[in-house]
DNA sequence: GTTATGACCCAAA
DNA sequence: GTTTGGGCCATAA
């Protein structure tokens, strides 16, 4: 990955609007690295929450909430995407025909 | 140089 | 509708 490439990505996850939510193959696609979806997570993984970039709107293809498997962050994330009127399922998904980014 | 791993994606079952 | 297996590509050891 070269820093242009990180740069591209920030800049795409920065232009999701708020109450919606992009995959990371979106993100990957419109970065101009459509087969790098994997190293979209660890780019977003270092970002954390002290930074502008909006990370918690990033989740995988299935709507599902992808972070380590871990059990807080998950939970943390959810909570911020609910305080921006994206509701989840009762198995922790969002629909992505209703709160999708489609440009 | 090779091998293993990962906040993924897609087609098939 | 969900779970599996193969594929992808960049980093770490």
């Amino acid at each position: 990955m070269t820093l242009d490439n990180v740069q591209a990505i920030l800049t795409v996850v920065r232009q999701v609007p708020r109450g919606r939510v992009a995959s990371y193959g979106q993100v990957a696609r419109i970065a101009g690295i459509p087969r790098n979806s994997r190293q979209v997570g660890s780019v977003l993984k270092t970002q954390t929450a002290d930074s502008d970039v909006p990370w918690f709107r990033i989740v995988n293809s299935q709507g599902r909430i992808s972070n380590r498997d871990n059990d807080h962050s998950q939970t943390n994330q959810r909570q911020l995407l609910e305080k921006e009127n994206v509701l989840f399922d009762e198995q922790g998904r969002v629909d992505l025909k209703v709160f999708g980014w489609n440009m």
